[in-house]
DNA sequence: GCTGGAAACGAACGTTCGTGCTATTCTGCA
DNA sequence: TGCAGAATAGCACGAACGTTCGTTTCCAGC
């Protein structure tokens, strides 16, 4: 069909226009005239705003895992992978993968105090997102990488934040150098929960 | 004048509703409605939008300082103001002064990639924040303090990155523990690079 | 008590928003 | 080639947007 490879095209721009203007300043009269369509026909493809934002969230998760996650899963289990998801993402932010920064740091923000199912579909990704890093903190810890002790949820809540932070410091305070402070800080901290000696065997306990 | 205490409480309510809605959200019949006032009456205190979007970010900044970053000056410089300034904002986050989080994060990322007055005006109140944090690092190391290999810049952009974080966690996936893990982290990472013995005298070099 | 200026109001402007209808054009299959 | 159904356009709607205007209310100084 043809209506299905235009809901695409309409969903990738609808993904850029979100990504600069947020989720609410997507505006479907905007977003067809920048398609060169009509409002009706873009709409029918959707039957409501808010499912189009949702369509749009969808899309923009997409986009995310191909270019931030699962670049990293090429790196080996442990130790690696986990700087890799370091890399890839600061990768993905200076690529400009989504012209306004990353989608879902600003969607986080701009929804986080307005209950619906928009802020649903935003928070179970997010959810989503911070458990792959958890589990890859938890696989290092069982390759013997890193300390044992330390909480999956908090190294990964610190990973986070970085990310949030170099987001924050390279898209609003033009600081070239935050992709590089992020990576610096995620390394280093790491580093201190590192295991050099000893390693265990795979899978064990 | 009667007109300045109105322009006060209008902008009291101002910087609540942005703070949920954003600054692109917050509407003149909307804020009128809920003052129970016209929205000629209202608009005539500004002239325009972008003059109360202004405004409005000049009253948060306020709140923000008086709530955020006061409190910890009464903390002595060097390593105890810096942990002040940790606390001071996990307690500024926990006691909702804006209902919706921080609003400075918020606006920064709803305005990182939309030029114009409103995100000049929210990037020099950031700019001043991290700014802030920065000479605090530097007043810990003439303290003796804190190593003085360290960077202030890298230091400050690690300890904002975590506000970030804390507000992310705690404002979207209702992760109570986030503003403890925030504290944990930064306290973890300043004692890293803290200095016990042999403590410089004031103002040393 | 009167008056002048500040403050707030109500109505309306033109525009844009999301959303329905109905008609037309396009497209893939018989 | 023709036809069914999908895809898109055209047009209109009510509501909300920021903004302007002329008017009314309020209050301080004479």
């Amino acid at each position: 069909m043809k209506g299905e490879r235009t809901r695409q095209s309409i969903l990738e721009r609808a993904v850029d226009l979100a990504s600069l203007e947020g989720l609410s300043g997507l505006t479907i009269g905007r977003l067809a005239e920048e398609l060169g369509m009509s409002k009706s026909g873009l709409f029918a493809h959707f039957g409501s705003k808010e499912e189009l934002q949702l369509a749009t969230i969808d899309m923009a998760r997409e986009r995310f895992i191909d270019n931030a996650f699962k670049p990293a899963l090429k790196a080996e289990r442990g130790y690696p992978r986990l700087m890799a998801i370091a890399r890839a993402w600061l990768s993905y932010v200076k690529r400009d993968v989504f012209p306004g920064g990353c989608f879902f740091a600003a969607a986080s923000f701009e929804f986080d105090g307005r209950p619906g199912p928009i802020r649903d579909a935003i928070a179970k990704m997010m959810d989503n997102w911070i458990e792959s890093i958890e589990k890859s903190v938890r696989m290092a810890q069982e390759e013997g990488h890193i300390d044992p002790d330390i909480e999956p949820e908090q190294l990964a809540f610190e990973i986070n934040a970085i990310f949030f932070g170099a987001n924050f410091s390279y898209q609003l305070r033009d600081d070239k150098k935050s992709l590089d402070r992020a990576l610096q800080a995620i390394e280093a901290r790491l580093e201190s929960v590192r295991l050099v000696e000893r390693p265990r065997r795979r899978r064990a306990g």
